[in-house]
This record gives structure tokens, C-alpha cells and sequence, in this order.
DNA sequence: ATAATTGCAAATTTTTTGCAGGTTC
DNA sequence: GAACCTGCAAAAAATTTGCAATTAT
């Protein structure tokens, strides 16, 4: 369990009750879309206003402390800022869960880039298909 | 130049001169966003309807025609479908640019998710840096 | 001829903004 | 106490919808 007071502060960021169950949230299901964010944590807090979450998930993507996740034919979700990792996306579901990042993938890139003469500051991968759950229900 | 008309009606769509001016377009671009699509194609077409870009955006991504490019902070870009390749991402003037995709991260990614039981379906690898005409641009 | 497609206008949904009151450091 | 945040309500932006007229096959 990460200290998300501190994680706040260390980011230059206030650490308001609503901005800890904001990042609550979003460790424990993974990866959140802004509508379901607001619903989860008004829950728990039900004064909540949708453009909070808004103001903060934008300030804390800034900040470094979320990181947006882009998704075909969806909105985005948004996941705490963590080591490089791969997102297997579920076509069927939408769920997505992280693999850890291949290391042979990574030089390629690096270097790939590197003779391009291109700063990379970030990589983003997706695989799309259907996860393990979906294929058992498709298939009953 | 592709016959875009014979992509479409292949597809399974009419041939309409909207269509084949929107895939003109995005052919001619790379990458757009369905608000520049818009502008471009209003140019020459200027009764064009935004709702028909919209409508029209969704049923060629649908019928296989058109890709979505999910792009962190920014409004998806679409392209042509084409062979597997990778996204550079210019975080300062947010172009788009294909380059071939790696077979050997092809196989990584594909042995990777075999084992996970995972059916994968499409690869989306974005990297995200400065491209080379932003890096003059700000040294200079 | 028929079924699909367009453009328009209106409706809906999503995101942003301004500001008064409240909270954190 | 100062700067930052929140919630609300309103505004703006983005996307979708229904439908009559038009177009592609």
C-alpha cells in the first residue's frame, strides 16, 4: 500500500482527501476512465464533484504521479506512474492488465530511435485481444 | 495512390465522394484528427457535414478500412490500414510517423501473450519523443 | 428501384471554466 | 495567513441522433 500523502507532496501536490481516494482507487482496479473514478470514490464520498476529478486527474498526469492510458474505441484510463510495462488490452471486456516490460523489445526500440535522431522519452505499448476470462465465456 | 473506390466498395461501402475525399485526405496526411479531416475536406467539399465525417469515420474503422491512433492527452488520429508498424509520437508537435515494425519485438510480443493464453489481435506501439525538426526548432 | 448516404438541426454527452467558500501546509 | 482546492452551476466542446432529401449501385 503506497503512501499517497506523501506521493502528494513529494509532487508538489496538496494531499486532499479527494485526491488519495482518487489514487486509491486507481491502485486497487488497476487501470480507471474518469466516469468510473468518479463513481468509485463518491461512494465513499458522495459530495464529490465530477470536474474535481477532472481538474485533478489532469494536475496529476502533470505531476507525474498518473500516467494516461489510450485506448482504441474508448476513453482513455489512467494508472499510477510505475515502471516500464506492456498493457494487454481485452477487446471483449475492456479490462487491462499489465505484463512487465520486455527488455530485448526495449533495446530495439532504444536503438532504433537513437539512429532516427529522435528523443525517446516514453514508450507505449498495447496488445489488443481477448483475455483469458472472455475466451472461456465466449466459448461456454 | 490507392483506388479508393474500389477499397470501399470491397469493403462493403458506396463509393461516395465524401469517403474517397476523406481517404484522400488521411492517404495524404499520414494522420488526422476527424477536426482536421473536417477542414481539409471542407476545402474542396464545402457542403461537407461534420456529422458526416463523424458517421463516416466510425463505419470505415468498423468495416476495416480506416485504424484508430490513440494518442496520450491529445484526440485520436486515424490512418489507413496497413502493415504492422510503429508510431513515433512528436510530444512537441504532435506528429504522427510510421516506421516498420520490428519483427523480432513482433515474435516477443507474440510468443509472449501465446503463453498467457491471451489471443492476440493487434499490436499498437507508440513511442513518444522529440522529433528531429522540434529539436532544431528549439536549439536554435 | 432500392437501399444506403448526406446534411441539417437538435439533442446528448463530455470536458472546461469561474468563482465563492473551505482546506492544507 | 497564503496559496491551493473543492463543489457548484454555467459554458463550451465534442459526439450522436432523427429525418427528409439525395445519391450509388
Amino acid at each position: 500500500m503506497t503512501d499517497y500523502a506523501t506521493l502528494l507532496k513529494e509532487s508538489g501536490l496538496k494531499a486532499t482527501f479527494q485526491r488519495m481516494h482518487i489514487l486509491e482507487n486507481i491502485e486497487h482496479y488497476g487501470h480507471m476512465a474518469i466516469e468510473s473514478i468518479y463513481e468509485e470514490v463518491a461512494k465513499t464520498h458522495p459530495s464529490l464533484s465530477l470536474a474535481t476529478v477532472y481538474k485533478n486527474i489532469i494536475l496529476m498526469v502533470d505531476n507525474g504521479v498518473l500516467a494516461e492510458v489510450p485506448i482504441e474505441g474508448k476513453k482513455s484510463k489512467y494508472e499510477l506512474v510505475k515502471s516500464d510495462h506492456i498493457h494487454l488490452v481485452c477487446t471483449e471486456c475492456g479490462e487491462v492488465e499489465d505484463r512487465p516490460h520486455n527488455e530485448n523489445a526495449d533495446a530495439l526500440f532504444i536503438s532504433m530511435t537513437k539512429e532516427e535522431n529522435f528523443s525517446l522519452s516514453k514508450q507505449q505499448i498495447n496488445l489488443y485481444g481477448v483475455c483469458v476470462h472472455c475466451k472461456e465465456a465466449i466459448a461456454s
